[in-house]
RNA sequence: GCGUCUGUAGCUCAGUGGAUAGAGCAGUGGCCUCCGGAGCCGCGUGCGGAGGUUCGAUUCCUCUCAGACGCACCA
């Protein structure tokens, strides 16, 4: 569906040039001023200069014309000192949009991504190591760009890109040694299979890790010893290599259960390890391009720009002792990315301190031509998540929070919540705390500009009131009971017999699409025969269509300027507006069967985009809480 | 030193080249014969500072102050 603003725009133009003025004038935005207009231009002051006459003049000129073009659009056209143009949508134009939403696929939303694929990196978990709050916000980030993405009809492909190269694994690998020598992949002169079983679980793996971390800050000999067999595992020891497929095995499925508890998926689970067949290659390629030369030692390729104001420092290909680092391993990853996608965009999503390292790696990939000149490489950077105290978030003991804590934290939080104020079982309170906990989380997180530092404050995300996940699926699950109350009055109305058939009818087939609507609510177009949309009957009603009716444009502004933030606006600002129209509206009390539907399928559009909405940003609303 | 990001209400955050800069929290007052009161409706204070561009700047530009982060062999 073309969105709202854009068919007033239409109009607009149409009228600013039969007025003899140019079409570009007429732009039309979400008026500033709700007191006095839904929409306006502000084309006429604008023009004012270019034509020698006075704003208003331009707008009384315009506006007479939009009147008699498009009489059934506007209830008020209005040219106001000291040129706004301001319009009312009519009632009636904008019941007939929503309809349109209603039955339209995703709700109006246009396909406009042309199946172009985009690459999304987030993630960025290291093996071996658990997730911590610092690996919280690029997940949650990606995945709602890599959904709002897809439901733009754009090919999105999310690879978590896995830390699973580094030294940790020279330190697990030594430790291991230390605690089980009697292991096979220590006798040098064992010449079997190596099993297939791990020798550790996730939880040793756990273990280790930290316990070989902080040894090897003390322990420089131990040290030595794991930096020899990361070397050695990287040049291909058979059983190092085999330790390594262990500790892959038993961290992904560690990983993917704790991704999967934040509702966060990946397309690929790719990692540093799947570019380093590629670097042998691409190191010469450099040479040979005559981009990378030595410096210090290092092999080092230059990104100074013509238009740069200071000079950057070079990218580093190639240490002194020989070794690939971060950026040749990003660049390896890139030439692997093209060969199997051409995707058409590459998109990051790291935290901000990494920002000189894409600057580099973006350089160097188009300079050596392994991306096309017009292949767009965004860098998303992420604020840090801060405490209360304005400083990384920590645990009380000043360490570093793990995820799983944190989520259980907040799943605390809610389920004290709900207890204060509900009697819910025991297994259902618990599995809505997770769901609340969970919207909670990422409301918090998504509600803030992805550039930004933001604090995170548990009492706050998960408080029921005020702008948080927790009130938006208040909203939504009030919506739910209503809808449900309106299904049980028809079947009992149909029982009693004191309904027409038409009524029962209805009634019946409403019901049904009700139940044959997926869980996936980003998909589901209400054809449910229960009435249409009605003219607004008041201010709150209009307000609250308004606000529907810019659904479309939302999700694509959001989308496009990648900022999530956009869209938690948005649906808080419905939920407000939903709120304001209960508040003032007998919904199952109007006496007016035909209103009362009108009703019916104003709400039920409501709950499928707020639906929608959270969907896209990655949490699902419960059946009650 | 250089660079990037950020300074908006007591706190946490939105926002725009245009009319009176908005929310939430906290504070305070009101609204239930009513569909979930975990709701709704009121009430106060603010664009770090100084210049410039513009008919108009909180928004764009320059300078300045403050904070966070980054500046070649970590990832």
């Amino acid at each position: 569906m073309k969105k709202i603003l854009d068919l007033i725009a239409e109009q607009m133009r149409a009228a600013f040039e039969s007025c003899r003025y140019a079409a570009d004038y007429g732009k039309v935005t979400l008026s500033n001023r709700p007191d006095l207009c839904e929409y306006q231009c502000n084309g006429a002051m604008a023009a004012a200069k270019a034509y020698h006459k006075k704003p208003i003049d331009i707008a009384n000129d315009v506006t007479a014309v939009l009147k008699n073009q498009a009489p059934d659009m506007f209830e008020a056209v209005e040219a106001v000192m000291p040129g706004f143009i301001n319009l009312k949508l009519s009632g009636e134009y904008l019941a007939a949009y929503l309809d349109g939403m209603r039955v339209a696929d995703k709700l109006g939303v246009e396909e406009n991504g042309g199946g172009k694929t985009i690459i999304v990196d987030y993630g960025g978990a290291n093996v071996a190591k658990p997730l911590h709050v610092g690996h919280l916000r690029t997940a949650i980030i990606g995945e709602c760009i890599k959904r709002m993405g897809n439901y733009l009809g754009y090919h999105m492909i999310g690879d978590v890109h896995l830390g699973d190269w580094g030294l940790q694994m020279g330190l697990i690998i030594e430790e291991l040694r230390d605690r089980k020598p009697e292991l096979p992949y220590f006798d040098e002169t064992f010449t079997g299979e190596y099993p297939q079983e791990s020798p550790f679980t996730i939880s040793e793996l756990e273990q280790i890790y930290p316990a070989a971390s902080a040894r090897s800050k003390e322990d420089e000999a131990f040290k030595a010893r794991a930096q020899e067999a990361t070397f050695k595992l990287q040049n291909g020891y058979a059983p190092f290599r085999a330790i390594w497929r262990h500790i892959m095995n038993v961290s992904l499925a560690d990983l993917k259960k704790n991704y999967g508890n934040l509702n966060v998926t990946f397309d690929l689970w790719k990692g540093e390890s799947d570019a380093q067949p590629y670097i042998p290659g691409l190191i010469e390629d450099l040479q040979k391009k005559g981009l990378a030369y030595e410096s210090e030692g290092a092999l080092v390729v230059d990104i100074a720009l013509p238009d740069d104001p200071k000079e950057l420092p070079p990218c580093i290909i190639r240490k002194s002792d020989g070794a690939a680092l971060y950026a040749t391993s990003d660049l390896g990853t890139i030439i692997e990315r093209e060969r199997d996608y051409a995707p058409s965009e590459y998109i990051y999503i790291t935290d901000k301190r990494q920002e000189l390292h894409f600057i580099q790696v973006f350089r160097v990939a188009k300079k050596a031509g392994y991306v096309k000149p017009e292949t767009k490489m965004t860098h998303m950077m992420c604020g840090t998540m801060n405490g209360k105290d304005g400083k990384p978030f920590k645990t009380r003991a000043g360490g570093v929070m793990r995820l799983e804590n944190l989520i259980r934290e907040i799943d605390e939080a809610v389920y004290n919540r709900i207890m204060e104020n509900r009697t819910m079982d025991e297994e259902e309170a618990q599995k809505a705390s997770q769901i609340i906990g969970l919207a909670a989380l990422k409301y918090g997180d998504l509600s803030n500009q992805v550039s930004k530092d933001y604090v995170f404050d548990i009492d706050r995300f998960t408080s029921f009131e005020g702008n948080t996940g927790p009130y938006i699926l208040y909203t939504i699950v009030r919506i739910k009971s209503i809808l449900a109350r309106y299904e049980e009055g028809l079947a009992a109305a149909c029982a009693a017999g004191n309904a027409s058939a038409a009524a029962c009818a209805a009634g019946n087939a409403f019901a049904a699409a009700a139940q044959a609507q997926t869980q996936d609510a980003a998909v589901g177009a209400d054809t449910s025969p229960a009435g249409n949309m009605r003219p607004a009957q008041s201010d709150e009603e209009k307000s609250l269509m308004l606000k529907l009716a810019a659904y479309n444009d939302v999700v694509e502004t959001a989308f496009a300027e990648k900022a999530p933030h956009k869209l938690c606006q948005f649906i808080y600002e419905l939920s407000d507006a939903f709120g304001s129209f209960y508040n003032t509206t007998m919904i199952l009390k109007e006496e007016d069967e035909e209103k009362k539907a009108g009703y019916i399928c104003l709400i039920r559009l409501v709950k499928d985009v707020l639906e929608s909405c959270i969907h896209l940003l990655g949490f699902e609303a419960p059946e009650r809480m």
